[in-house]
Formats: structure tokens, C-alpha cells, sequence
DNA sequence: AAATGAGCAGTTTTT
DNA sequence: CTGCTCATTT
């Protein structure tokens, strides 16, 4: 959790570990080297200067890092206090933190391991006088963000709809991850948003955040960047203090986050930069791939330690997966290698629809269930959130557990954050947008009309909205019923402020939600998902307790928005390719392989070629990480946002290599039919109606179509045989009369591979995958 | 001031 | 299909 406390006051802690010097601890340590191979080896003893550890999938990249802490560590030279650990997740830090304490046997205390943005905040809170904030500073999540340039949005009269708030908080983002401050911004860029108002919005944005005591995300960094660049002192003294910098998962670093390591590394060079060029994934969200890639010309006389030897997956998941990343321009280059077998083929599987991917999926979940294995040990894999969804269902139809990873978050929760906006007004008045969150939550009687007045003198009087609201309460301008509403409010407020310094904040958080009528109004619900809500705000109070005080739990929220999954039970997951990356699974289901899903198109359309390269990396990631078996599955047709759409499978399908796959089919519509049976040219000539190949051929072999069908079912129900590219342009011919499930009967114009182009009756010519017509 | 309903748009990934 | 906003009604 939230225990990685470095002491900034003192910035020179150089204490060595006690107890580890010495011989005990170097053999150790002797004994974890002697676990590593050569190339880690090499990564871990590296100790001075740049260096670029480019760790492969499955690679032990996380042991370097650890193995490569604890050896510096052991070595007697170097404090925990001189090391600084930065990832991108707390999960990652939390890990690593835990690893590191393995390997050495115990805990190790005043070690700075976080994420970027934890760590800055960290500094920020040190040194907030110097950009103009206060140490307690409030740090706004997304939707805090979104809400504030909605108001600002409004009151420059720019047409909401047409301009929405989220694009403005998208760009203010991009923005800072570039590190670009509201006086940076090229007239150019300013025209993103309503017709150039861009930039003019981010300068209002920023006072107001300044106004408010508050940053958002990107400010962590780019404060902090602010400070180092504007004291020298300060950053002398993180320089000194920091001695050897390691920083995981490198390829997802943005710009704002190079030069925070630039300028901390900048005086001794020594950093240790682990990373993936080929799972690069967050690119759109500002990851600039151009770090990785240009690393040693960033930091001359880098070292570059390449792990290639692969501990996770078979030699047939890793074949296909080089094969299919190579088509990938600019790479670094890889090639991973494992000593362990070929293992089982990755299967292509061709289904119907989304409901039969999802039934395919399940029951070959249950059959590893029967068998007695760990469905822990699978996971489904999709492109997008909303795809999740057809899989919950059935998994829940027949009742199979499973747990959807990164659903909507515990802290994203509306009741979640009615309460933390109770805690927030009562930490900080000022929080202007926690106030204006429960105001009126429950219902008492303020409503629109009466915030307008708030609001419009907070402005007038250049003051806060509570400060507004007390000072309204004195005068003749609300109603007296409103008046009344708004004085018990801030009456509890100051008693709530009070009984906190008093009563420890677990128990303020009961009193306050008691008190405030807010649990009151989810008893009265009579919503079905309220009892759940009221079982939430519980978990809230239990999570508390887990803190000292009210602003150490505050700052853990704002930063750590990650929720905890029950790992105790056997269930299999359900997540994004986004959420997977750095798992790892026996065995790995990737539906949802068609063109503008899986590439996205969104992705393509947007960022082109650098686009559908992040999509192929996104693939490279889902592939690396099975152990021992993967599924991809592609449907012929699928319904997306209530509308039935026909896609193409994916290209990426195109790019495994054939010698690592086997295609299946898991409908029967030409079961039996195999390429052999087309023994004979094609007669060209005319045929009359219900005379078709098909037919023909379904004559050949004596036997109707429905008798094939019924002869091929396979045991359980399901028929799957393998069927390639080769077999189904061989079964078709130009000219024959097909069915296709959506579009009904047509005729075929060209066959090329697998895919044919097909002349439909009613809807026109289409291309289409030949496995999902049938003779007519 | 609140509740209801119609119409609408947005649908990727998230520290 | 869903969730949201907005407008209308009580």
C-alpha cells in the first residue's frame, strides 16, 4: 500500500544497510547472481553509467531490477536512501518493494520506490512555495478536471457541445505530458480547441487551479519539473541525494517524464532504464516510443544489455509472436529464444457470432475445470472495455466464475466520491469542487438557483464558494428556506472539522456520512443496486483504517486509484490487452480478431501507421502472454453498439506464421466438405437454378447436406475441424451460388485466399471470409 | 425544486 | 444498446 515513505528532510541519507555488510551479505547475494543468466548477469553488476536493459517479454525483467537493488544494497556502498525506483503503477512499485525485501531477507526502510507521479508529489509537497501552491495542495482526479473546465467552457460562452469538456482535458494532457506549459502552447495547437481558444482556456485553467490550491496529474510533473528547472539548489540536492536511478517499463515514459529523469540523472549518469520497445502500448495517452528508441543517444555511453531467453512461453507463442512483430518498421530488435519445447499450435478459431465465441470460450474453460487445473490460470483478453461484456454474461449463464480485471474502479464510484467530497470540504474549505459535488447531496433544497448566487459572488468577492456561501447567509439575497439549508450545512461542517481533531478519521467518516443525511438517502432508495452502494461505503471506512489520518488517506486516493482483486478464489479473468500487460496465463483467449476491432480502428484512423503498429504491439503483448496455449477467435459476424456488423478478420491473423498455427472452425455448415472433393475442372457453363457446385457436390458424395452436417457433429455437441486458407479458395469457385447467414444468396465474382467477393441479391457485392458461406 | 421523459450522442486503451 | 443531457411537466 502506501508505504514507500522517504524522508525528504534528509535529502544526504547515505546510511548503509546495517547487519547486510560484509561477507554474509555478499554471499547472498553470490547465491541470487548465480540464479541469473549471463545477460542479466551483465545487467544487474553494471552498476556506474546508462544503461538500457532491453528485456523481451517473460525475460525477468523485474528480477534484474530487484536482483540489481538488492546488489547494490549488499555491496555495503550505497544507502537505501540513494536509490530511486520509478514505475508506472503502484502495483509495480509494490512489487518491487516486496522483491527487493526477499531477496535480502527483510524490509528495507527510506528506499524512494513509486510511481512518477507519487514521487513527484512527493517533491511537489516539499517545495510547493516555489510554483505558488501550498504544501496541502489537493490533487484532482479526471472527472474533478473535466468538471472545472466545464465551468470554464461555460462562462467563456463556447458551445459545449460542440466543444466538449472531456476533448478540452484531453488536450490539456496531451499538453503537459510533453511537458508544454499554458505559455508554450504555438498558435497552431491552440486551434485544437474552439476555433484557437485552446491555449486561453489552459491559462485560465491553470490560474484557476492555482486559486483552488490544486493540480491535476499532469501538474505533479510538470511542477516538479518547474522547481528543478528554475532552482538549481534543489535539484543539486535530488541529484546528490539520488545516486543510482532505475526506472521500469522505459518504452511508456512521456516526454515530461524523460526530462524528469534527464535533470535528475544529468550530474552521475547512473541510470538503469528497463523497458520493451516492442510493448510500447500507450502511445496515445503521450508514451513517447522515441525514448527507448533513442536512449543512447539521450545518455552517451549507454551500455545496451539485451534479455532474450524467454522463462514463460512455449517455442510455438513465441514464433508467432516474432513473426507477427516483425512486420513492425523501427524497431530495436529482439529475438527471443526459450529452451523449452514447441508446445501446442496457437488455434485460430472462425465462429458465427459474438455469442458462440463467447460459449467456444467458456467451454474450453470448463474443460480445463474438469480436468482438474486452475482457471486462474486462463484469461480472456480483449481490445476494449465494452467487449467484456458478452463474456460476463456467459460466464454467469452457466456459472463460471470470473473476475472482469480494471472494471470500473472503487474509487470512481459516485457514492465513493460523494463521500471523499464530504472529507475533502472538511480537510480544505477551499475544495470549490468537492463543495459543489454534495451541496445538494442528499437533497436540501439547494439547487441550481441557489449555487448560480454562490457562485456569482465567490466571483464578485474573489473568494471561495463556502467562504461565498457563509457570507450570503449574513445578507438578504437567497431565500430564507435556502438560507436555512445552507447554515445547518456549514454549521455541520465546523462541528465536523472540530470532532476531527478530536476522533480518529474512521470515526469521523461514519459520523459525517450519519450526520450529513447521505447513508439516509441510500437507505431510502429503492434502486437495486443502493444496498450495494451502502456495502461500499463501508469498504470505504475499512479502507480508512488502514491510514494514519484523514490527508494520508486522501493522498493515497488521489494517486493510488487501483482497487485490490480477491486473488483467492479460482476464477478465470476477463481484461483489456492494456490491463495484461506484465501477467501471464497457461493459457490465453484473444477474441474479437476482425479489422476495426482488433486493429482498432479509432487507433488507425487517428494515428495511422503509428497507430496500427501500437495495435500490432498490443497483439505482440496479448501472444507473450500465454505460457503454454492461446485461442484467438475471429467472428463472422458481430454486433457492435446494437448494430450487426460483418467484418473482416484481422490482418494481424495474415501475419502469424502458418508453421505456429492451426485454423479451426467451429460451424458445420460444410463439415466433410474437404478440398478433395473437388476432384474435377469446373464446368463454366450455365447452370440451372438449384443446380449449383454445391449441390452437385453434395451429390457426389451421396449425401444430403443435412446428413453431412448431422455426421460431423463432433461428441459434445461442437464440430471443429481444421480448415486453411488453401482449402477454402479451393472449395470455391467462380460463379457458384453461395448463402451467407446475413446477406442471404449470392453469387461468387473472385476468389482470392480465403476471402471471396461475393455478389449478394439484396445487399450488393461484399468481401467476405469463404468460411462463412455455404453452398446454396 | 424535483421528477419524468424524450432525444441525443458516443462509444479504446488509463497513470 | 447504453448512459447522458436537456427540457418539460408537476
Amino acid at each position: 500500500m502506501n508505504s514507500d515513505p522517504f524522508d525528504l528532510s534528509n535529502l544526504d541519507q547515505i546510511e548503509t544497510l546495517e547487519g547486510l555488510e560484509g561477507g554474509a551479505a555478499l554471499d547472498h547475494i553470490a547465491a541470487l547472481l548465480a540464479r541469473l543468466n549471463d545477460a542479466q548477469r551483465e545487467a544487474v553488476e553494471t552498476i556506474e553509467g546508462p544503461i538500457l536493459v532491453l528485456a523481451g517479454a517473460g525475460t525477468g525483467k523485474t528480477r534484474v531490477l530487484t536482483t540489481r537493488i538488492a546488489y547494490l544494497l549488499a555491496k555495503g556502498e550505497v544507502g537505501p536512501g540513494q536509490i530511486l525506483a520509478v514505475t508506472f503503477t503502484n502495483k509495480a512499485a509494490n512489487e518491487m518493494r516486496q522483491r527487493v525485501a526477499n531477496h535480502l531477507g527483510r524490509p528495507v526502510e527510506g528506499m524512494a520506490i513509486g510511481t512518477f507521479h507519487s514521487m513527484s508529489a512527493r517533491i511537489l509537497r516539499s517545495h510547493a512555495e516555489l510554483v505558488g501552491l501550498k504544501s496541502n495542495f489537493t490533487i484532482l482526479d479526471a472527472d474533478d478536471q473535466v468538471r472545472l473546465l466545464k465551468q470554464l467552457i461555460g462562462a467563456e460562452n463556447i458551445d459545449e457541445k460542440r466543444w466538449p469538456a472531456r476533448m478540452m482535458a484531453a488536450l490539456v494532457d496531451r499538453w503537459k505530458n510533453k511537458a508544454m506549459a499554458h505559455d508554450q502552447i504555438p498558435e497552431a495547437e491552440s486551434y485544437a480547441f474552439a476555433d484557437g481558444k485552446g491555449a486561453k482556456l489552459y491559462k485560465l485553467y491553470q490560474h484557476r487551479l492555482k486559486v483552488l490550491n490544486a493540480v491535476d496529474f499532469g501538474d505533479l510533473l510538470l511542477h516538479t519539473l518547474t522547481i528543478f528547472r528554475s532552482n538549481r539548489d534543489v535539484l543539486e540536492r535530488y541529484q546528490n541525494r539520488f545516486r543510482f536511478i532505475l526506472v521500469d517499463e522505459y518504452q511508456d515514459s512521456n516526454a515530461a517524464q524523460y526530462l524528469w529523469l534527464r535533470l535528475l540523472a544529468q550530474a552521475h549518469h547512473n541510470i538503469c532504464c528497463v523497458g520493451d520497445d516492442d510493448q510500447s502500448i500507450y502511445g496515445w495517452r503521450g508514451a513517447e516510443i522515441g525514448n527507448i528508441l533513442k536512449f543512447e543517444k539521450d545518455f552517451p555511453g549507454a551500455r545496451v544489455i539485451r534479455l532474450e531467453q524467454n522463462y514463460r512461453s512455449t517455442g510455438n507463442i513465441l514464433g508467432a509472436a516474432a513473426g507477427l512483430i516483425s512486420a513492425n518498421q523501427g524497431r530495436l530488435g529482439k529475438t527471443l529464444w526459450t529452451s523449452e519445447g514447441l508446445g501446442e499450435k496457437i488455434s485460430i478459431m472462425s465462429v458465427w457470432d459474438g455469442r458462440e465465441e463467447a460459449r467456444t470460450i467458456s467451454d474450453e474453460i470448463e474443460r480445463i475445470q474438469l480436468a482438474g487445473g486452475s482457471i486462474a490460470d486462463t484469461a480472456v483478453l480483449v481490445r476494449a472495455g465494452y467487449q467484456t461484456r458478452a463474456f460476463e454474461e456467459r460466464f454467469i449463464q452457466i456459472g463460471l466464475p470470473y473476475r472482469v480485471v480494471g472494471g470500473p474502479r472503487f474509487y470512481e464510484r459516485r457514492e465513493i466520491r460523494d463521500a471523499m467530497a464530504y472529507l475533502r470540504v472538511i480537510a480544505q474549505p477551499n475544495d470549490d469542487l468537492a463543495f459543489e459535488r454534495i451541496i445538494n447531496t442528499p437533497k436540501r433544497g439547494l439547487g441550481a438557483v441557489t449555487l448560480q448566487k454562490i457562485h456569482k459572488h465567490a466571483r464578485a468577492r474573489g473568494i471561495p464558494l463556502t467562504a461565498s456561501a457563509a457570507e450570503l447567509c449574513g445578507i438578504d439575497e437567497l431565500t430564507s428556506r435556502a438560507r436555512n439549508s445552507i447554515r445547518a450545512l456549514l454549521d455541520n461542517f465546523d462541528r465536523w472539522r472540530q470532532q476531527a481533531q478530536e476522533i480518529n478519521h474512521t470515526d469521523l467518516v461514519q459520523m459525517v456520512l450519519e450526520e450529513s443525511g447521505y447513508v439516509d438517502m441510500w437507505q431510502r432508495d429503492k434502486a437495486p443496486d443502493a444496498p450495494g452502494r451502502l456495502e461500499n461505503l463501508q469498504e470505504l471506512v475499512q479502507a480508512m483504517a488502514e491510514f494514519e489520518n484523514l490527508s494520508g488517506f486522501l493522498e493515497h486516493i488521489a494517486l493510488v486509484m487501483e482497487n485490490e482483486q480477491d486473488s483467492d478464489q479460482d476464477k478465470t479473468s476477463i481484461m483489456t490487452l492494456h490491463g495484461a500487460k506484465g501477467l501471464e496465463f497457461e493459457t490465453v483467449f484473444l477474441p474479437g480478431w476482425e479489422e476495426g476491432i482488433f486493429p482498432n480502428q479509432m487507433a488507425m484512423d487517428d494515428h495511422g501507421l503509428a497507430g496500427l503498429e501500437e495495435e500490432r504491439r498490443l497483439a505482440y503483448v496479448g501472444l507473450t502472454r500465454a505460457k503454454r496455449k492461446v485461442f484467438i477467435f475471429h467472428a463472422a459476424s458481430r454486433q457492435v453498439f446494437g448494430q450487426w456488423q460483418n467484418p473482416l478478420p484481422s490482418r494481424f491473423l495474415d501475419e502469424l506464421p502458418e508453421a505456429h498455427i492451426e485454423r479451426q472452425s467451429s460451424f458445420t455448415h460444410r463439415a466433410g466438405s474437404i478440398s478433395n472433393l473437388r476432384h474435377e475442372p469446373v464446368d463454366w457453363g450455365p447452370r440451372p437454378v438449384g443446380y449449383g457446385a454445391g449441390w452437385r457436390r453434395a451429390h457426389q458424395k451421396g449425401e444430403s447436406l443435412a446428413e453431412r452436417r448431422a455426421r460431423s457433429k463432433t461428441i459434445d455437441g461442437r464440430a471443429r475441424r481444421i480448415k486453411t486458407s488453401r482449402e477454402i479458395a479451393n472449395e470455391f469457385a467462380i460463379g457458384e451460388r453461395v448463402f451467407h447467414q446475413k446477406f442471404g444468396y449470392g453469387v461468387i465474382e473472385d476468389v482470392d485466399g480465403d476471402k471471396l467477393d461475393v455478389m449478394f441479391e439484396t445487399s450488393g457485392l461484399k468481401r467476405i471470409v469463404g468460411s462463412f458461406v455455404e453452398p446454396a
